[in-house]
Formats: structure tokens, C-alpha cells, sequence
DNA sequence: GCAAGGTC
């Protein structure tokens, strides 16, 4: 048997397609809980098995579970041992591969996919020891592609899976060490673990350098001065000083008052031009986050409606850095797919272009041999997909379309103007050919047309504007601008930076639209900073992506790079644990003015996020027990103390950040104490009567109880598996692979061989056994 | 309860 390994589900589905001419079975093992592809391939039974990226990874062995046990420095040294990420695919891959006389390793074409497949042919291996295997490498999953990679197979480049298993390696003890070593240095344990990482603390550095410049920024104040003026036919327009801002006073003065509204103004010169605008390069994953984000969808919402159309087959594979079309890529008959469909004037207009000149698409400057850039590769309707994702769609079809289009063309006019000898000016602009535009009308600047003027023109003045202004600090960063900064920086890759973002939210690190960080972020960095500086600086990715490229050009072994990494971050810890005292006092603080919420209105205290005796958290001053003012807050869920203030009770404005839903804006805590006494009022009025929340913990004690008394029950008179006393979910899922799905099933089944199948003990299951 | 990287 010929057994074909990829990356994903997807790609074995369809390679199978291609090498079989369509001739393909797609076959379930309902015991394994796979799906494979399965056709005759020069006369050998030949198997397509996806896998779901990485099914093995790596771990400490656990008796380094406990934080407290060991000290963070020891997990430098630790033992390294190899961990089943997913079961279902590992008993899979080595069933089918015991049986294989030969396989091919067909996973992505990049370092990771490299790593990937040697992990893949090392599970087989195991069980196949003798087994044969070659490489197949393809950058589209096109059949020009696919089968010139199966024609020329070649063979499993290790040294570059071990650079991607130096990565993974230095990765865990680097991020595991620190985050350990600090979060036990705060005394934050448990769920609030304060996170530390190579790709994670380069980014959150980067919200809090920002942060702090716009702290540091010392505004500006300056002057703009606007004049209407008016043609001899009474036609308008605005024109403004010739340097826009005015930095002195004095000047501006000067300028306003020698503007006089009914005065003249006097067209000293025009320039017209023409300007070209060269249509936008093809998606990778990167710029289609950052285009999403300018029209106003976030990048997780992005990212999750991208995956379903994907998965539905309208949109390509959506993890990419290329912004260059293989030539693999049929791309005419991609945009011939759109002929009759809502697309189809624009599908017409550019084969018309593709018959006289050639389709000549643009081209970005990143290659990425595993995946061409984002484009769609089946064609849709309105009706085919909720509102949101045809938004996505449309995006994505409009800019493939925009990348084969012709240059859009401006033009401009620059006048000049004297005003009572003050030089002004205006600008004009007017788009006179589309070009790509037309396809991709996102963010498009409105025409600026000016009436018809000519040199020596003299107009009236009807009005005069001086605006006082001040220059702003640098704005904070949207998502969509973090992802592209992190891309440029080269920290992350094109499928995590989105999820590292997410990540720095859900670790308190971080909150906002933009971006902004929570004082415990500015601790933790200004810590790092001090102390471990190599893991917030872009530069240890830099560092590790050279030394992965020596490791796979055979110049360096894995294990000496793993080495002298061991060696800095015991120095590191060298100068870490010589300043354990501050580190853990600067922590500290960090997480104190986090808790701060505003002034005590009755003391003039700080008002912080206190905790009772009894553990339920509540807003209390600062000044107690000479003030007892308290305000509630909600029991569940991490509350962050924003920057913008409530101008009525001078609080800052609090949100409730919970895993998996969306932040609730709370707001500022006082106004939502008085709204929820007014409902409390209300409800008594219509005789509703509120639970306290003695009665509520009553009420959960009663349900709970309720729960527990129906469970016994039918743990007494078991109907179907779950009912079972001690048969969790986990068990019942691995009994179900098994074929184990009723009580007859189980009754009927052997349990010695049951728990060699399943890998239950064969205690637990005779004694489920016993009760039916 | 630790990382970052795949994929869902």
C-alpha cells in the first residue's frame, strides 16, 4: 500500500482528486475516526491522509507540573519529551502506516511543514520500521503542480525539521522559564500567570513604547488659516495658507488680519499635472487583515468568516505570505468563472484586457512556496453565505480583479494665490480614468474640482477661518496596523499574530480599539527590559531564524544552537535572581495601579478593586476605616480600569474582559450603580422582587443538589452510557471510537480487549460493566 | 496554570 501523508484534510482531499483523475473513495474509519481518500495509483493501492498540523509536540516531563516545586531555572535544563497533541490522527497514522510499503510526505512546503511531515513519518516508523519514503514538494494544489511534484518526488530534508524542532525546543523553555519565574516573583499564580514569550513580549513592548511616547509627547500649539473666495460666475471654494500650520502667533495674526472679507484675492499662478496610481499587489494573509480592518471589520471577525468561506471552497487556503501568483495559477479561467455571475461586467471588462495585452498581474515582493496569495477559487452568490462573509468575498474578489487592472489617473491643480500679499493655495483633484478603481472601490479619495480658474483671476473674499490647533502625540495601534508592524518586524508568522493579539487581551496584558496596555503590561516590560532584555527585542527572531538557516544548511547541529541558548538564559537568570527583590516589588506596584478606579468623593482617598474576607471583590476607598464608601462590581471576569474618565464622578470607566465573549463596557462604576438601584426600584414598583444574593447562593446550592440526586438516579437504573456512575465524557468519546455507542454494546463486549482498544483500564470498565 | 507553531 502506498500511503500519502498532507498537512490538512483539504489538501489530501484534493491531491487525491488530481492524481486519481477524480476517480477517487473517500473512505471513513469509524473506529479511528479518520477520513482518507483511497484509488488505484500506478497499480498500487494508494491512501491520502490529512493530518491537522502539528498531531505531536513537546512538554516537560510532569513532575515539573507543580510551580512551586521546582524553581523556574531548572526548567533550562529540564528533560525534553515528546507529547500527543492529537490522538485520534496519531492511532491513525500508525495503523494505516504499518500497513504502508512506501509513503510520501506531502505537507506544506515550508520549515514548519518539513517539521510536520518527519513527525508524521516518525510515528509511522515506529510501527513500520523499514518502511520507504520520499518527499513531495508543490506550491499550489493545482494539477500542473501536483503532478510535477509526483513525477520528480524527492527526498525528506532533516536538517531543516531540525530547525523547526530547535525552534519549538528553545520556544517552551525560554517562554515557560520566564513566565514562571516572573508570575512567581508578582505572586500572581493560578489563572492570573503573567505570560512571557519570544513573539508575545516583542508586541506587547511595542503597545507600551507607543504608549509611553504619547505620554511623553509635549503637544504644540499652531494656527490654520482658511479664506473662501469667490470666481466673478459665484462659484466657491476654500483656500489655506501656504504652509497649512503656523507655528507663531505673530504671523498668524498678521496673516488673518490681512485677509478682509470683501477684500481680493488674486490667482498668481496654476499648475496642472497628471498623477498615476498603480493598481494594489495580490493579498497575502497580512494585507487582506489590514484591508478588512479599513472597512470596518475587526481581525478576528476577519479571520473566522475568511476560515468558513474557505472551508465552503469559495476562498483560498487563507494562511499565506505570497503576494506573487505561481505560474501554476490558472488565472484567466479564475476570472472567466465570474462571467453571469453579480461579477460580471468586471469579469468581462478584464478578459477583454486579457485578449488585446495579456494578463500582467502585480506582484508584491514575498514569495511563499507553500501557498499562492489569497485569491477566490469558486464563484458565489448573495444567497450563498450570511451578509458579513459576502463582504469578505466581495473584498477579496474585488482586489484579485483590482491586481489585473489598469493604472487609475488624477488631475491635479495646484494654485497659487495671493491674498493682500499673504500666499495662499488650493489643491485640486479630479480622477479621470478609473482604471482599478472601478474593480476596487474601497477607501476611495473624493474628487476635490475646483471652478474654472485662470492666472491673473481675480476673486472676492466671502469668508475668513483661523483655527487654533494643537499637534497630536502618535496614535495608538489598530489591530490591523499591529499584525502589519509585527510582519515587518518579522516577529510571528502570517497564521499567529492574529491569535497573539488575542492572546495579550485575554492575558490582561492589553485592551482596547486601538490598542492599549494595562499598567501591569508596563511592569512586566519595564522588567524584562531591565533584566532579560534579549526576549522583548525582535531580534532574538532574527537570531534564531539565522541560526535555523545554518542548522538546515547542514553548518551547525541542532543541539549546539540548543546549547548556547541553555547558556544565555542561564545568564539571564544570573541577573535575575541577583535583583529578585526589586523585580518583585516593581511587579508588584504594576498590579496596584491597575486597581486604582478614581478619588473617593466622600474623602478624596483612591477608590481601588478591593476584596471582601469572604473573597467577593467590590470598589472600595483607600481611606477606610475612616471611609466606608463602596460601589459593586460584577463577580466574574477580569475588570480593567480604562483611561477614559467619568467627567460627573471623576471614576475611570471600567470594562469586563471574559474569555471567548466579548468585552461588556461597563463604564464608570457609579452611574452603573445608580442605573442598577433605579431598575431595582422599578422592578419593586411592578412587583418584581430581586434575588439577594444570599438567596441566589441558596437557589445554585438547591439546583446543584437537584442535579446531583437525578444523576444517582439513573446511575441506579442506567438507560444509556452516560448514565454510568464515574463514565466522564472522555471515556465515552474513546468507548464511541470503538463502536461502543448503547449499554448492550458494552454488556456485550470483552473488557480485556475493550481496554486494549481504547486505553481504559479494564478495571473501570468491569465495574461499569458490573452495574448493568 | 507556562511558548509558538501548525490546523478547525
Amino acid at each position: 500500500m502506498y500511503l500519502i501523508i498532507t498537512e490538512k484534510d483539504t489538501a489530501a482531499k484534493r491531491i487525491a482528486a488530481i492524481l486519481s483523475e477524480n476517480k477517487v473513495k473517500k473512505v471513513r474509519y469509524p473506529k479511528l475516526g479518520v477520513e482518507t481518500y483511497e484509488f488505484t495509483y500506478n497499480d498500487d493501492h494508494t491512501i491520502v491522509m490529512g493530518l491537522s498540523g502539528h498531531v505531536v509536540g513537546i512538554d516537560f516531563p510532569n513532575e515539573y507540573n507543580n510551580w512551586q516545586k521546582n524553581s523556574a531555572r531548572d526548567l533550562i535544563d529540564a528533560e525534553i519529551v515528546p507529547i500527543t497533541t492529537n490522538k485520534k490522527i496519531v492511532t491513525a497514522l500508525k495503523v494505516l502506516g504499518k500497513k504502508a510499503d512506501i509513503v510520501t510526505i506531502a505537507t506544506d512546503y515550508d520549515r514548519e511543514g518539513e517539521l510536520i511531515g518527519v513527525e508524521a513519518l516518525t510515528l509511522v516508523q515506529s510501527v513500520n520500521p523499514d518502511v520507504k519514503f520520499n518527499r513531495a514538494l508543490y506550491s499550489a494544489i493545482t494539477p500542473k503542480d501536483i503532478t510535477h511534484a509526483f513525477d520528480n518526488l524527492t527526498t525528506v530534508n532533516f536538517d531543516l525539521a531540525d530547525a523547526g524542532h530547535a525552534r519549538e525546543v528553545i520556544d517552551l523553555v525560554w517562554g515557560a522559564a520566564l513566565t514562571r519565574y516572573i508570575s512567581l516573583c508578582a505572586g500572581r499564580l493560578g489563572k492570573l500567570f503573567l505570560s512571557v514569550g519570544r513573539v508575545q513580549s516583542p508586541t506587547l513592548a511595542l503597545i507600551v513604547e507607543r504608549e509611553k511616547e504619547r505620554e511623553a509627547f509635549i503637544p504644540v500649539q499652531y494656527w490654520e488659516i482658511e479664506a473662501t473666495l469667490e470666481t466673478k460666475s459665484k462659484e466657491s471654494f476654500i483656500a489655506e495658507y501656504h504652509t497649512n500650520r503656523i507655528f507663531e502667533k505673530e504671523i498668524a495674526e498678521r496673516v488673518y488680519s490681512n485677509v478682509i472679507v470683501g477684500g481680493d484675492a488674486k490667482i498668481k499662478s496654476i499648475e496642472a499635472k497628471q498623477r498615476k496610481e498603480k493598481p494594489p499587489i495580490p493579498f497575502n494573509t497580512t494585507e487582506f487583515y489590514v484591508a478588512a480592518n479599513a472597512v470596518g471589520i475587526s481581525v478576528n471577525n476577519a479571520k473566522r468568516m475568511y476560515q468558513t468561506l474557505y472551508e465552503a471552497g469559495f476562498l483560498s487556503y487563507p494562511r499565506t505570505d505570497s503576494t506573487i501568483y505561481p505560474e501554476s495559477l490558472e488565472l484567466r479561467s479564475l476570472i472567466e468563472m465570474f462571467v453571469g455571475t453579480e461579477f460580471d461586467e468586471y469579469a468581462k471588462a478584464l478578459l477583454k484586457i486579457a485578449d488585446k495585452d495579456g494578463l500582467k498581474p502585480t506582484q508584491g515582493k514575498k514569495e511563499d512556496p507553500a501557498h499562492p496569495p489569497i485569491h477566490p477559487v469558486a464563484p458565489a452568490k448573495r444567497s450563498d453565505m450570511k451578509e458579513d462573509e459576502w463582504k469578505i468575498y466581495e473584498l477579496v474578489v474585488r482586489r484579485f480583479f483590482a491586481t489585473f487592472a489598469g493604472e487609475a489617473e488624477w488631475d491635479t491643480l495646484r494654485v497659487e494665490i495671493d491674498i493682500n500679499t499673504e500666499d495662499f493655495k488650493t489643491n485640486g483633484s479630479r480622477l479621470t480614468n478609473e482604471g482599478w478603481r472601478w474593480y476596487y472601490p474601497y477607501n476611495k479619495p473624493e474628487d476635490r474640482v475646483l471652478p474654472h480658474l485662470e492666472e491673473g483671476d481675480v476673486l472676492k473674499i466671502t469668508h475668513k477661518e483661523l483655527f487654533d490647533k494643537e499637534t497630536q502625540p502618535p496614535s495608538r495601534y489598530g489591530q490591523g496596523r499591529l499584525i502589519r508592524v509585527m510582519d515587518d518586524m518579522g516577529i510571528g508568522t502570517k497564521a499567529t499574530r492574529a491569535d497573539i493579539i488575542n492572546k495579550l487581551v485575554s492575558r490582561y496584558y492589553i485592551h482596547g480599539n486601538p490598542l492599549q496596555p494595562t499598567n501591569m503590561a508596563y511592569s512586566v516590560i519595564d522588567t524584562l527590559e531591565q533584566y532579560a532584555p534579549t526576549i522583548v527585542k525582535p531580534d532574538m527572531t532574527k537570531q534564531l531564524e539565522a541560526d535555523m538557516d545554518k542548522i538546515s544548511e547542514g553548518q551547525i547541529s541542532e543541539s549546539d544552537v540548543l546549547k548556547e541558548s541553555r547558556e544565555m538564559l542561564n545568564s539571564v537568570f544570573d541577573d535575575l535572581e541577583k535583583n529578585h527583590e526589586d523585580i518583585g516589588r516593581s511587579l508588584q506596584s504594576g498590579l496596584r495601579e491597575d486597581r486604582i478606579v478614581g478619588k473617593c468623593q466622600r474623602c478624596g482617598s483612591d477608590l481601588s478593586i478591593r476584596k471582601s474576607k469572604k473573597g467577593a471583590r467590590f470598589i472600595g476607598c483607600n481611606g477606610y476605616p475612616e471611609c466606608d464608601f463602596s460601589l459593586p462590581v460584577p463577580r466574574t471576569g477580569q475588570v480593567v480600569v480604562t483611561d477614559k474618565m467619568c467627567d460627573e464622578h471623576q471614576m475611570y470607566k471600567i470594562k469586563i474582559i471574559t474569555e471567548g465573549k466579548r468585552p461588556w463596557e461597563l463604564g464608570c462604576p457609579q452611574c452603573n450603580f445608580i442605573e442598577w438601584q433605579k431598575k431595582l426600584e422599578e422592578d419593586e414598583k411592578n412587583g418584581i422582587v430581586a434575588e439577594t444574593s444570599a438567596e441566589r447562593a441558596k437557589r445554585i446550592k438547591k439546583e446543584k443538589a437537584a442535579a446531583r440526586a437525578e444523576r444517582e438516579a439513573k446511575a441506579a437504573n442506567p438507560t444509556e452510557l452516560s448514565d454510568i456512575k464515574g463514565l466522564g465524557t472522555a471515556s465515552l468519546q474513546k468507548l464511541n471510537d470503538s463502536g461502543i455507542m448503547t449499554l448492550a454494546d458494552l454488556a456485550g463486549a470483552d473488557a480485556a480487549q475493550l481496554a486494549r482498544e481504547t486505553g481504559i483500564s479494564s478495571k473501570n470498565i468491569e465495574k461499569w460493566k458490573e452495574v448493568l
